[in-house]
DNA sequence: AGATTAACGGAGGCTATCCTCCGGTTAACA
DNA sequence: TGTTAACCGGAGGATAGCCTCCGTTAATCT
């Protein structure tokens, strides 16, 4: 579980340091999401409720933070493709795929992340991938989805659905029912 | 033609500044698609070869020079399907949509131009679905494309990929496929 | 060809954000 | 409970980009 070690890994030991380490990983999810990742870090570390200094101590660069925001939301979509081991097949991949969008929504640059070359990026592409693959191949075995798309296609066919906006959530719902039958056994 | 009328209306008539308002324009082009449409105005002055102030004086605020490249690309993409009058109905439209996804790609802008409310972005979607809308209904009717899907589903589908970065063309060509397969007619 | 007038470009003031330095605070451990 | 070392936050210099003012240049018209 590369991803879940990065993290342990960053987070400070004393209670007060590790507390204000993950208000500012909120803040800066938060604030990515609503401003983009060329948010103001004062204005994170407002969010977070802490100095300036604060942040630059925990992550020096602009770049190590937004590592780190998407490492823990990786992480999150790791865990959630092992509760759906008993669910079947084809519906495990479409509730899997369908979470994978709405964390791809906060972020433009999970988006790029495919294709970053920094170790934690790479570390979270390999989980990524490790978590999603069985999914489509579980859901191809059992005749629900077409042979010949391999998981990174599937993946950046879903990954533009995160970065499209929609009128409405029916909207968005419909433009996934299009996409998901593109891969579809027919 | 709306977007046509916005371009001329706007272009001064004197050689030089005309010459200027066009290198503006697709020196914009370049460093949005390079940079973001937050790339620094004077980055596109110097792209241009030309003073800053005579950026100010065609566009006075960053917003309307966005507007007007985006203005520019979609009075090309709407001339393209013109061009594509005689072409068989699903044919038609599959290249279309390939040629959005082109210019798409260049700007993350237009993903959102689609729900802007200015005047320019709203001569623009009218445009765009003017130009769209019919090759759908000429592929539905061929009993090419699924009568279920709109054109405003379609599109934002495409979006997507406009997105997405690829590993490689071919890469881009499989997954547009998938995509389209989501559209056709089973 | 010369006058007129629109257009040109860069210097420079302004603001926002970046990032560091350092004196005060508090959690951890005996 | 006292000591210590890690942690805290804000002030402030540096930088970068925004936008205007104004003296100079050159296209257009007769």
């Amino acid at each position: 579980m590369a991803v879940t070690e990065l993290l342990a890994q960053r987070r400070p030991h004393r209670a007060d340091a590790a507390r204000n380490f993950d208000a500012i990983l909120a803040a800066a999810r938060g604030a990515f999401t609503e401003l983009g990742t060329d948010a103001s870090l004062e204005e994170v570390a407002r969010r977070a409720g802490v100095g300036i200094a604060t942040l630059y101590r925990n992550f020096p660069t602009r770049e190590e933070l937004i590592e780190m925001v998407y490492v823990s939301e990786v992480d999150a979509l790791v865990r959630y493709a092992e509760e759906l081991k008993d669910t079947p097949p084809w519906d495990a991949l479409v509730a899997w795929l369908r979470r994978f969008i709405e964390y791809g929504k906060t972020k433009r640059a999970l988006i790029d992340a495919l294709n970053r070359t920094s170790a934690a990026f790479k570390a979270c592409r390999e989980d990524m991938f490790g978590a999603g693959v069985p999914l489509l191949e579980r859901a191809q075995q059992s005749g629900d989805a077409r042979k010949d798309a391999d998981f990174d296609d599937v993946l950046r066919l879903v990954i533009g659905l995160s970065a499209a906006t929609f009128a409405d959530d029916g909207q968005r719902e419909r433009v996934f029912q299009l996409a998901i039958d593109g891969i579809r056994e027919r």
